[in-house]
DNA sequence: GCTACCTCTGACGTCAACGTCAGGTTTCTA
DNA sequence: TAGAAACCTGACGTTGACGTCAGAGGTAGC
C-alpha cells in the first residue's frame, strides 16, 4: 500500500510516517519513481511505535527494541533495557492510578459542595 | 520556606517553581527585599501539578481546576472538565496496560530465543 | 564586614514529534 | 489526455516545560 492508506488505516499523519522512517522506526520499498510501498504488516509496526511513544519511550530506546520484536533475539544489554522500560511503564501507571484517586477526590468534593452549597474540607 | 528550600522538598527545580508561578499555579508571598516566601502547603500544591502534568494535563487547565481544589467548589462545566481528564487519565491507564503487555511478550520472546538459541514466533 | 551561597529578573536555548509550506513529480479517474 | 489528488524532498515553524546564562542584589555564619 502507498503511504496515505497507511495513514488512513493506522490514525497516524503522513508527516509521522516520513518521519518514523527517518528515524530508521519503518522501512519502506520505493517504487520505481520513488514512492514508498508498504506491507500489511506495517499496520502492526506503526502501531507498535504508537504504543511505545505513548508510554514515553524515545525514538533511540525504540530503535534499539525493534530488531528484537523483528527477530525475537535480544543481547543481554537490550533485555536489561527493555526490563528498565518496564519498570517504567508500571511505575507510570501506578502514579497514574494515584492521580486517578486525587481528581475523584477532587471531583468528589466539588460535586457535593456544588450540591450543598458548602466547601469541602482542605485536601 | 524559600525557593531553595521547597524545591529541595519537592524534588522539582528552582526553575520549574518560578514558571509554576509564571503560569499563576503557585502564589507566593515576598519578603521585602523580593525574596519568594512559601507556606508549608505549597510542597503539596507542587507536588498536586506534579501529578497532574504527569497525567499530561496542560497549565491552562491545571489553572482552571486549582480553585476547585482550593475552595472544593466548581461551576458544572469546570466539573464537565475534570470528568473529561478523569477519562482521559483512565484510557492512558488502559494504554499503558496494553503497553505492559507488548513489553512483556517482546521481553518473553527474546528472553527465550536468547536461552534456546531460536527466534521466537512472529508477533 | 567578608565570604560563600542563595535569590532575583530577563531573555535566549532545548528537545521531540511532528505541522506546514513550497515547488515539483506521479498516479488515478473521467 | 486533462486535471485532480496523492506523493516527493527539503526546510522552517510549533509547543510546552522547563534549562541555562548573565548581571545584580540578598542572606547567613564567622
Amino acid at each position: 500500500m502507498r503511504i496515505g492508506e497507511l495513514a488512513e488505516r493506522t490514525g497516524v499523519s503522513v508527516r509521522a510516517l516520513r518521519y518514523y522512517e527517518e528515524q530508521g522506526l519503518l522501512a519502506s520499498e520505493r517504487s520505481g519513481s520513488g514512492q514508498r510501498r508498504y506491507e500489511d504488516n506495517a499496520v502492526a509496526r506503526v502501531r507498535l511505535i504508537q504504543q511505545l511513544y505513548g508510554a514515553g519511550i524515545s525514538s533511540a530506546s525504540i530503535l534499539e527494541m525493534l530488531p528484537c520484536v523483528v527477530t525475537g533475539v535480544a543481547a543481554p544489554e537490550v533485555l536489561s533495557k527493555l526490563h528498565g522500560h518496564r519498570s517504567s511503564v508500571v511505575r507510570q501507571i501506578e502514579e497514574l492510578q494515584e492521580t486517578l484517586l486525587q481528581l475523584d477526590r477532587v471531583i468528589a468534593g466539588a460535586t457535593t459542595a456544588y450540591a450543598t452549597g458548602k466547601p469541602c474540607p482542605p485536601q
